[in-house]
DNA sequence: ATATATACATAATTTTCTTATGCATAACAT
DNA sequence: ATGTTATGCATAAGAAAATTATGTATATAT
């Protein structure tokens, strides 16, 4: 990812999270458009993406599509209907996880 | 900590935020006022809060003074002056990163 | 020609955590 | 009195997830 070890533990929720809104991805697509979202942000390596991906897909939560375009290979992703459903836990978690973040950083704005 | 992995990378920042807000604090006080914040759902383990402890130490942004209280041995930790500055730091870095996280979850409310 | 961007992949190592275990005292319930 | 829970520290083995360093290959811009 980048500098700061707080994005570790995320990268699949960020993973799912953007295939449940954009359908379908690839790899490289991926990383461009986390480090647009973020404003050059948050990098994630490939070293990291790539096995993510593939646990992803191990897992039964994600199904690839191979297409080649301008004569390079693309390995599209999508959410499995298991994925859709586990994106939701997922998500719900990521919230509970900022709330009690947010907490801890702020304890006089929660009550 | 918990079962969610999103929490993997931030214990470090969880207890210089506390140890910055409360002066000094010992492990366990440590794990029970995170339980407390979280209303249970948070739970330093001991086996991730000991280690985090002797290391940030050993880099020098801890001291740690031993008393004992009812027979018992406590270990009481505050911020040294390059921990305080660092948490600063990594108190922006936290707050950077919440806000990454919830324009990829909900980017429908960043503008 | 050379660098940058696109596109995938993996291997070695490091970081961080979980799980299990160990020691010891205090408080409380039966 | 005896067992359980709470308090308080610690470390070791293993797993999980990342970083860092490579490797391959094509396309595009300078």
């Amino acid at each position: 990812m980048k500098n700061s070890q707080l994005y570790k533990g995320s990268l699949n929720t960020i993973i799912m999270k953007l295939l449940e809104e954009q359908g379908r991805m690839y790899g490289y697509e991926i990383t461009q458009k986390v480090k647009e979202i973020t404003k050059g942000e948050l990098n994630i390596t490939e070293g990291a993406l790539y096995p993510a991906l593939h646990k992803l897909e191990a897992e039964g939560l994600l199904d690839v599509e191979v297409e080649k375009v301008d004569n390079r290979l693309r390995k599209y992703y999508k959410l499995t209907e298991k994925g859709a459903t586990e994106t939701v836990n997922r998500l719900a978690e990521l919230e509970e996880f900022i709330k009690n973040m947010q907490t801890i950083v702020n304890p006089k704005l929660s009550y």
